[in-house]
DNA sequence: ATGTAATAGTTGTTTTTGTAACTAACAAGC
DNA sequence: GCTTGTTAGTTACAAAAACAACTATTACAT
């Protein structure tokens, strides 16, 4: 399957992924880690719950594609800071269910709030078909496992 | 700037990027991992060197917007198992060049020829104009800071 | 020439992550 | 009911990353 012609590596796309990511990344992260001391993944598992309300911590790893001890970590850390809460299931008591208390609605929409903001700053030069294209694109890549 | 209308976080770009990056990296990963005990910093400035030559662990650094200390374990190890060697500049004693050993460069050609087979595995169902515009785009963004 | 700042790169320490092993609760078959 | 397997989540230990402090060398201003 090998082609013949060259190839930069300069061009390949998980380079170029992880080099965006970490750029885009940086000043938003700073956002939570400054202002709320929180890590990626408490804001992964904060904004979860932020858009789909009561939900487990297994829900979270399928829809976020987290593994469960970043979840066990981050919802361990989000629970200390009083921005959740979990409550046992009474039909299988293995499963916990996790909601955000009012402080942690606060935030999140507070985060969230930036984060519309901050994605229109990264938009900023691109059209709107383009950006579209993108987000597109970025979501297939990210489900293609 | 906060516009009226509603968000969706899911669709927030940097959360995209790093979902794409992770997932689409993590075959690779296990490529430069398993067969030659390597590490993703090691692979970055590996084909830094195949691409460019010679250089100094400064200019890996502002090419690859990567710290000086991953540069510099990275380069340690790579050192260790022989891909590269180092001489210190008679110019300036502080800067010290890297050059790969030919069998650093074998590594890199192998690695580079699997790069390129797994980048059109992952634009596999993407038109080529998506593809060019897609790695267009997340070279900007990789690129504003 | 000499004190101050800047640059190249390294090392040490602390956080964070990754991996695997673990406990607890449930499910299913016999 | 009792063994076997599965699922939810946690914990322990090892690997890696982040951050700050450090050495050595050069540059620059007075």
């Amino acid at each position: 399957m090998k082609t013949t012609k060259d190839f930069d590596v300069r061009q390949f796309l998980p380079y170029l992924l992880n080099q965006a990511a970490e750029a885009s990344s940086l000043e938003f992260q700073k956002v939570y880690k400054d202002k709320y001391g929180m890590l990626r993944n408490e804001w992964r598992v904060l904004f979860h719950l932020g858009i789909y309300g009561r939900m487990t911590a297994s829900d979270i790893g399928a829809r976020a594609q987290m593994h469960k001890t970043k979840i066990s970590r981050a919802v361990q850390r989000l629970a200390e800071r009083r921005y959740l809460t979990r409550t046992r299931a009474d039909t299988d008591r293995r499963v916990e269910y996790l909601t955000l208390t009012s402080a942690g609605q606060q935030v999140y929409r507070d985060l969230k709030g930036i984060a519309q903001d901050y994605d229109a700053a990264l938009t900023d030069g691109i059209s709107a078909e383009e950006a579209k294209m993108l987000r597109g694109l970025l979501l297939r890549l990210a489900q293609r496992d």
